[in-house]
DNA sequence: GATGAATGAGCTTTCATTCAT
DNA sequence: TATGAATGAAAGCTCATTCAT
């Protein structure tokens, strides 16, 4: 029931904001009445802060679940690969992605401090593990230079990122590809650059 | 004060959500009490409606300016100008750009119904004008080439676009450099096959 | 445990008042949780009822227990003895005694029913206790005489009563001198009168 | 309205506690709407933070007043004459007294802090109004002693206050009629130390 | 004996809105 | 233009209570 309450809180929120995703909404969502649900959590801000570790742990995850299956194959393979992993999980679960990028949007007072720290890590975890992945391929890549392709690569997901919302179908489709497209011409120049 | 209260409004939304932007914190930021608003406005969706179109209308005139301030510079300046263009509009106004975001992201039911196709006008207005600089410069282009070129360019501009809510300072800065060479690399190609 | 829920009761009473003395707040003092209450008494009239019958009972048996000790003892003394018992009763809980200063100032509706008749009990036993020893003392008094001394030693007591809850160490035990000298007084005035 | 709503605050609580003086009850005692209430008070400890100042103004200014018409009395008239005044100011508002004596019994969280300096104002009013009747009448009097005869005084006052609510009619008359002769008893002996 | 799970009723409070002034 | 006064509806939340386990 508290896994249930929290993606009908996650549902409500994608949909009305945090405002309007009342605790009578959630509560209908999973069928039980409102006072029910502070059996499960203390309030409503409770409800949300669990709602959205969740939400970001989820993320994090499919993130992890990607570099881990992939662990062995070619960088190119690597990066393309996660990019196709976070659209695919992301695609899956539209309603999570639209909290994800509300959340980042607009940020819910005394909600946001529990999840700053959060985001922090995530990243960092992706740049350190991109970043070991460039290196051992690359032995002579300096360290500014990894830094600067993984940028490119997050500036590249975040235009898919930011498509999943504004595109639909084929349209959508085409973005990836194209996004797929830049990856390559960029691990191409590295191939060139820094080929044993 | 119909002005103001629009700000107000979306300045209120970009905080707070729709939901979460109450009459009352409008009023109190334009300093009138809420009875006042229902002067100038019949009710909340009214004055929601207005602050909206007002926001995607300045959204459009920011990028029209800009098309017709380069008219006469080469394609690639048009197209580099464009994207500078619009960050400059939207990080000279990041309530505005947060409202946008959230707009796109969590359609507030009745009034996007109203907003629905004035986007799509302006997305028209934006690909048609983009398509006849191309045309122009590149006759021998098909229309579906055209059509990927600017596909491709809105991918680029969508990375920024997403991560103006994300970077800031410097980090934000190298994010729009990241975007130009893309742009221009897209154009050496294009120069190279279509050059007369 | 029964016993353990009254104190709770009692002390959540005297802190809150009816309404503010829930369930859970009584529930808690005992560390058990509320639906238990419910083993031990059918609902929270019947908690309360028992509690209050508890606090008078406990009130009666007190100046009950201060009569038999001094049984034989001269009167002044016996009057003097009753409003020390009384009051060392009364600072020894006086938790019990604000409970039981706002069960006098603000009846609950449904439950003083059931203890009015109680406290009747209590005021014609302590008239009657008194009024024996006072007759035995000085038996040419006259039963309204006997009336208007008990009344007078009422009344005293109701000073040093309300007191409780107003003054503390010196500031009471001022109050409580005080008190003494008018009882010795009262019983001067009865000695030089009736005496044998 | 904002005085209407104070009475009936004031009325509730005497009957219910704070608890149960539910903005409903108050609301529907002035005949408005319990949303109503929020357009001239913030919320209910503000209401109420209103009402008991108002409870112990008016008490104070019963006093002041009894005192101030009594000016030029000989002391035992003044004495009595406040004990008099008091006793009328009280029995002429119950609800206000109830109001009064549960305040003292049970101090409502975030609010007794508001009325503690309050109330030790109002003490000390009366301790330095009483003493320099005292001080103008005997002369020769220690400030211990002035204090000893306030302090008793207050206790006969004590003694009739708690009687407000015990006793009615005739019982209650008793009262006042056995507080009076213990004045003047205490001032028939000052009479004899300190007459001139 | 005790509790986890649930709820209807009611709490304080805020909401958008109205309307006479 | 602007607001004081008011409200029905609904918000988040707590209440006493039930009942299967």
């Amino acid at each position: 029931m508290k896994e249930k309450l929290i993606d009908a809180a996650l549902n409500q929120y994608s949909l009305h904001g945090y405002h309007g995703a009342t605790m009578r909404k959630i509560a209908a969502e999973v069928d039980i009445k409102p006072a029910s649900i502070y059996f499960f959590y203390e309030n409503k801000e409770e409800l949300f802060i669990a709602a959205f570790k969740q939400l970001l742990n989820n993320h994090f995850k499919a993130i992890e679940q990607v570099l881990i299956n992939s662990k062995n194959s070619p960088v190119t393979e690597i990066f393309t690969a996660l990019l196709h992993g976070i659209v695919a999980h992301h695609k899956g679960d539209e309603q999570s992605t639209t909290a994800y990028i509300s959340l980042v949007t607009s940020p819910i007072p005394g909600i946001s401090k529990h999840l700053n720290s959060y985001m922090l890590y995530i990243n960092d975890y992706l740049v350190e593990s991109l970043g070991s992945v460039l290196k051992k391929s690359y032995p002579l890549m300096s360290t500014h230079e990894v830094d600067r392709v993984i940028k490119q690569w997050v500036f590249i997901g975040n235009g898919v990122f930011w498509g999943i919302k504004l595109y639909e179908g084929d349209a959508f489709n085409e973005q990836v590809d194209l996004a797929e497209k830049m990856i390559q011409t960029l691990f191409l120049e590295l191939e060139k650059k820094y080929a044993k």
